[in-house]
DNA sequence: CCGCACGCTTGATAAATATCAAGTCAACAC
DNA sequence: GTGTTGACTTGATATTTATCAAGCGTGCGG
């Protein structure tokens, strides 16, 4: 059964960059298409190959983007709230590249996809923040790319640890905020591998105690890693 | 010393699918602050971290977008005419996270990004083919970040060759089209490797002479590539 | 014509990464 | 409490990929 989106959820939204920009009666105008759903763990929320009805936007709980070929899947991107995911494929009108499941109890704000194509036509505005964020998005996928094919799953491993350090404001010790399989998948390699790579970053001073992780040394561990802006800089 | 457009190479660039939607005047006025240039080979266009002052698109030779950290160097794609490259950049007003390079003699028009983004914002119509032309890029990116994490090398080259063999409309031989080392650096591997690579694919009827490659066995082929649209369609 | 540079290939070896097979441990249901 | 499940780890092994070191062949400058 649609629930319509309330006051407090919509004003979530419409704090999203995306959305700031637009005229109060266009945003209202897209809520009013728009529902939201609560979803347990594991559900498939979109598939790849499928076309795309609504504009997903994640304000509770935890949300993979995945993708998989011939038997083999790999993990692409975990958003947390408040996060849109297939602005790309809503836009364009074209079949999704990636899958997205919750990880646990989430809660999804689906905005019709027609309505969000219709704003886009006649505001301007929102047309520009279409761009912004799917500039942002591209620009995140490249960086992926370069880390990928620049360095090993060893050095990628310490600049996400670095990347997450500083996101936590750099902090001694931190939770890892995901299952260490899932991960290791996002980094491209295997859970057995992303142990073992754990054990090569303790002379670095990086210690591992169940989800918490500890940075003891973050200067050394920054020598190793050699972060760059135009790979780990989650802006710009 | 800066040379203005010519009338049959702007209508080279117009023809772009950027471009189609333009209004003539709004064209003209890209057009007046632009300007042409041939460069030699191996010239480097663009650095990976400068910031963007001009669109570039490519209307003659070969450029290579390409990038690097910590010493090794990858490359990211291939551009032939007529192509554009660091759109989102001079939209998002962002460093390149790429660098650019001429394979071989090349022309490039130089559009000011001021400009570009003077018509984006006036102009809806060229802002919706901006948003059109992210998201292809866009997507691009995601279908090569597949093909990385879901693959090993031989498949790339076998899915590579499949579509370079689509391209050409199904010869039975065809020009590879570039440097074997630029093409494994490409799909990841060393030019040894993709030396052995070839070599393995022939029982599925690949052979290469020189830089002429003939497939005997398409269906094989396939079979061993097993391409999906949702990592190698050019399109969508 | 010679010689050199450079891209490509090949073989041997090393490093990175994946797979397979146990084994540990904590969470949870009964 | 007991048993089961599932994530994680560990060691042994296999596969994939990179590196190193020649060698081959073509093209080009002298």
């Amino acid at each position: 059964m649609p629930i319509r989106v309330k006051d407090d959820e919509a004003a979530e939204v419409r704090a999203l960059d995306l959305f700031t920009g637009l005229e109060d009666d266009d945003f209202a105008a897209l809520m009013r298409g728009a529902y939201v759903q609560t979803f347990p763990p594991r559900i498939e929320l979109a598939s790849q190959g499928e076309r795309s009805d609504f504009l997903h936007v994640v304000t509770g709980g935890a949300v993979e983007m995945f993708a998989s070929w011939n038997g083999r899947e790999t993990v692409m991107a975990t958003l947390e709230p408040v996060s849109t995911f297939i602005l790309a494929a809503t836009i364009c009108d074209a079949p999704y590249l990636m899958s997205a499941r919750t990880l646990e109890k989430s809660r999804i704000v689906l905005v019709p996809s027609e309505d969000v194509r219709k704003i886009f036509d006649i505001n301007a505005d929102f047309a520009r923040a279409v761009v912004t964020e799917l500039g942002r998005s591209y620009r995140a996928v490249v960086k992926s790319t370069k880390n990928l094919k620049l360095r090993t799953s060893l050095e990628r491993l310490a600049n996400h640890l670095l990347q997450r350090y500083a996101m936590e404001g750099n902090p001694t010790a931190f939770e890892l905020g995901q299952e260490k399989r899932h991960l290791a998948s996002y980094l491209g390699m295997t859970p057995e591998n992303l142990s073992r790579a754990i054990r090569q970053l303790e002379p670095y001073g990086v210690t591992f105690e169940g989800n918490i992780v500890t940075i003891t040394n973050p200067e050394d561990l920054t020598n190793f890693a050699k972060p760059s802006p135009l790979i780990d800089d989650p802006w710009s």
